[in-house]
DNA sequence: TGACGTTGGTCAGATCTTCTGACTTGATAG
DNA sequence: CTATCAAGTCAGAAGATCTGACCAACGTCA
């Protein structure tokens, strides 16, 4: 729902094929790593968990799924050993999503790779295109991310 | 899979809230003007259909998705009035589908708000700014959209 | 012209993703 | 202390997507 054809397509159709092809390059690299198969959904989740654990809500929030769909990923997050879940200190209703050593390498490859491509695409584009890309996507972000 | 916290986020990552931000608009709108619910994934097979119709196999591969999901969601939009499918002339085993009536009207009004949230975020990056975003996004596809 | 590999599309079955609604338990404000 | 709100879970259903097996029409090359 969105892009007309041919040269002028809309900004937003324009977007998605970098965020495509960013994803599918991570997700690749995990799974060629050994670490079987994450699926998107699984990584979308993960890849918002913070330093010392989120809150299954927060990251339903964030990933704008409902909660009863962050649980299910965890739990499967969780059944394949990537994260695990500690009792929140300050609320003994909530409960605290946090990498697991296993999701720690993960997290690190991820990271590589995205590194990796980036430099593709700052080769393909220029420092300085690139540079002005990354200022005005995350400009746009002030008021297309209702979570920042 | 994909994203560091705070500031630094990656570019793929960056990429996803403006095209986020569009589809919810535009299925948003299209659902106010009364079309009960088109799903993202019918739309982003419809948004691939051409003027004059197109072969399911090519809405597959532009869409990424196997022969089997494009033929499923082309059901789902046929059976709501949105497409047709006919007889290719110029191959019998073929058929083109091909936006109806009432597709058509959807397609106006995801031009419309297209062209509607394409204008805010030119007034939020300013008109410099968002034409070179374009120009980077439209260079970057060379090498991030596997179907040109 | 007819056998063979290719291409457009469907059928069947499974898995994954996501949602709505109802419920439990703990936190919090009057 | 009670009414309400927030964090999660349970149950069930609908969507979206995949793999594998098939069929029929096309194109080609001997």
């Amino acid at each position: 729902m969105s892009g007309s054809h041919g040269d002028g397509q809309n900004l937003g159709l324009l977007c998605f094929y970098p965020h495509r092809a960013m994803e599918a390059r991570v997700l690749a690299a995990v799974a060629a790593a050994g670490h079987g198969h994450i699926t998107p959904a699984q990584g979308r989740i993960a890849a918002r968990i913070g330093p010392r654990g989120t809150r299954l809500t927060d990251l339903a929030e964030q990933a704008l799924v409902t909660k009863q769909t962050a649980g299910h990923l965890v739990d499967q997050l969780e059944r394949a050993g990537y994260v695990r879940r500690v009792p929140d200190p300050t609320d003994a209703r909530a409960r605290l999503v946090q990498m697991a050593e296993r999701g720690l390498e993960v997290v690190a490859i991820a990271r590589r790779v995205e590194a990796e491509v980036e430099a593709e695409w700052t080769a393909h584009l220029g420092e300085e295109a690139a540079a002005q890309l990354r200022t005005a996507l995350t400009r746009l972000r002030e008021i297309t991310d209702p979570y920042r």
